[in-house]
DNA sequence: TTGAAGTATATGCTCGACGCATATATTAGG
DNA sequence: CCTAATATATGCGTCGAGCATATACTTCAA
């Protein structure tokens, strides 16, 4: 129970300075910075998956991207042969504003990790990896929890992982 | 790397799921649910203990306190020495409804550990404790951390003992 | 080919939570 | 007592969010 406690109290205070950190380097907190992240990761993402991805609205997901666009970080492009799509890039500025944001979600996790050694690291991992995997929803919530992660430093998801087997299972 | 993305992906998702679970016992969501629990752990707390705890301006936390008392969740009475000073407490319904809020932490965090066995869960703590002491920062940065924490179950709280131990090291 | 239903995105409107600045009440100190 | 400090409350404006609806386009069927 009190290391049930212990474990809860840490992710609260990681996920909070996880959130401020990262939200810290974009143009407004909330929302903002995920919606950074997710576009690093998939461009040409859609408003609608998008929406998905920082839990808002459909209308929210529109104007959260009409600051953005105000603000020179992402850009609205035609869908080559569907004319109702939107395909949502990040400018060259908003390159710059989400690996800033998404080294400043990393140098949080690094900083809690210091206190533990390479094999504890991996034990860690390990454990994350198993919980990670049990509490994973559908692939919208994927979309949640990856939505400050760095693909590009990390190999072999886990998420996607979990996903891509649990389609194979079903056939 | 992978192993620090995979931590962080999990701390996202729990501390989602945390917070989900807890505002839906609430009366709304936001930090209503964590001022409840705070109150349940801490009765007579100050307005401006309170907005250090659920991270609200003060006049934040009068309005959350106002729409508690209109709810019948909280009280204000007076204080008997000092008349500035108002202890909130918890009326009936309220603490029916924070332990409402508290056991839906604890089932989520419940449900995460399920796939560990006793080991893994005392491993999981103690690398937990170890950097939940090296992250924590000062008494209010404490009062968030544990603002939805069992407190009555956790015994030998390692926030309280670690501000404690710092307080005895300056002496 | 045309019309209905479905899908993707955008907008009008309103609500409500929040913060800043300020007001009120009370205490403490000189 | 008078001033400064403390605890709480309120006037006011801002802004993000959701609901309902509008617009644009695609698909499918008759």
């Amino acid at each position: 129970m009190r290391n049930m406690n212990v474990f809860g109290a840490l992710a609260l205070l990681l996920a909070d300075e996880i959130v401020r950190s990262a939200s810290a380097q974009a143009p407004e907190v909330g929302p903002a910075s995920s919606a950074l992240a997710l576009l690093h990761h998939e461009p040409g993402l859609s408003i609608r998956k998008l929406a998905a991805g920082v839990a808002l609205s459909h209308a929210g997901a529109v104007r959260l991207v009409d600051r953005l666009v105000a603000e020179g970080l992402v850009e609205r492009r035609g869908h080559e042969s569907d004319g109702r799509a939107r395909l949502l890039h990040l400018t060259a500025a908003g390159e710059t504003t989400s690996m800033a944001v998404l080294q400043a979600r990393n140098a949080t996790l690094a900083r809690a990790l210091t206190v533990l050694n390479d094999d504890e690291v991996a034990m860690l991992g390990s454990l994350s990896e198993r919980m990670l995997r049990a509490l994973l929803g559908n692939e919208e919530h994927a979309y949640r929890v990856c939505r400050l992660c760095d693909y590009s430093s990390c190999r072999c998801c886990p998420v996607d992982e979990e996903l891509g087997s649990r389609e194979a299972a079903r056939a």
